[in-house]
DNA sequence: CGGCAAACCTGCGAGC
DNA sequence: TGCTCGCAGGTTTGCC
């Protein structure tokens, strides 16, 4: 499901809903997500008040009182839903389920459960070894051009490729990374190394476009992702070239045909003509 | 170290 | 209708 935009779209509903409210029940409805739920997990969470939510990356970060952190990570196919009052009934795929002091239940579902949730501190958050490595966030202020370029120096595999890596720029997924090179006017399969120059400048000012752009329009809904109310996200109806193989290049001046090929096992859509 | 395929798991749409 | 196949927004691991 999510790349940064959904993640933030998420967070952004979770803060909304949770700030400043205390968690009263935590009930585990199976042993693991992704990864089996850590000793103490629930207790850690429970009778703790919510200080603060903020994303890193594609990370979700639920800060409490007493300075323990949540990391949570929503994998292909988690989602959050947050509604009031008890829950009747759960879907067979509610793995977790919050509750607050003011009533509020929040749900946590993930069909394919490659998502995860994990318990640090305020302190070790920077060095936790879920976030050491991730690299800049494309709309902070740091990231431009130069900056790309030299993350990019030397390396020789395809800038698609090394815009999905977490090291080179955090929260770009394969989504955004189709639209962003098709923005900027840039061959998925062109060499990183040459990435560099007013070459460089473009492609960050795609990728902080389309982001923002798709952050706007409460990201995405390709199958089962939606926002915390339930609301659909609705970017996905503008997309240039991402899933559309056999379209003509949507490039006002270009005869193209949007095509797909297999990069890492990934699908990538770019129109070869205009993208170079 | 760099680059790529496979693995993790379930669901859905296409094709037979 | 029902089966099989291929594919899916992410990340890690292990192999060349």
């Amino acid at each position: 499901m999510p790349e940064l935009p959904e993640v933030e779209t998420v967070c952004r509903g979770l803060e909304q809903a949770l700030l400043g409210d205390t968690f009263s029940k935590i009930t585990l409805r199976r042993a693991n997500l992704r990864f089996p739920f850590e000793e103490g997990f629930a207790e850690a969470l429970t009778a703790k008040k919510i200080t603060r939510l903020h994303r890193r990356a594609k990370y979700i970060l639920m800060t409490l009182e007493d300075g323990t952190v949540m990391i949570g990570h929503l994998g292909m196919s988690g989602s959050f839903r947050i509604t009031q009052g008890p829950v009747a009934e759960f879907d067979k795929h509610d793995h977790v389920i919050f509750e607050t002091k003011k009533g509020v239940t929040v749900r946590y579902n993930d069909p394919r459960r490659f998502g995860f949730m994990m318990l640090t501190s305020t302190e070790a958050i920077e060095t936790h070894p879920q976030l050491i490595h991730i690299g800049p966030e494309p709309l902070g202020n740091t990231f431009n051009g130069p900056e790309l370029a030299a993350r990019l120096k030397n390396r020789q595999a395809p800038i698609k490729a090394a815009l999905l890596d977490q090291k080179t720029v955090a929260g770009v997924g394969n989504i955004y990374a189709c639209e962003a090179l098709f923005r900027a006017h840039i061959s998925p399969t062109r060499k990183s190394s040459t990435i560099t120059g007013k070459r460089a400048d473009a492609l960050v000012a795609a990728i902080r476009s389309v982001l923002e752009e798709a952050i706007a329009s409460g990201g995405s809904t390709l199958r089962n992702y939606s926002q915390t109310s339930g609301e659909l996200g609705y970017f996905q109806h503008r997309f240039l070239v991402y899933d559309k193989a056999g379209n003509d290049c949507p490039g006002s001046k270009c005869s193209g045909t949007v095509t797909r090929l297999v990069q890492s096992g990934r699908s990538t859509f770019y129109c070869p003509k205009c993208q170079r």
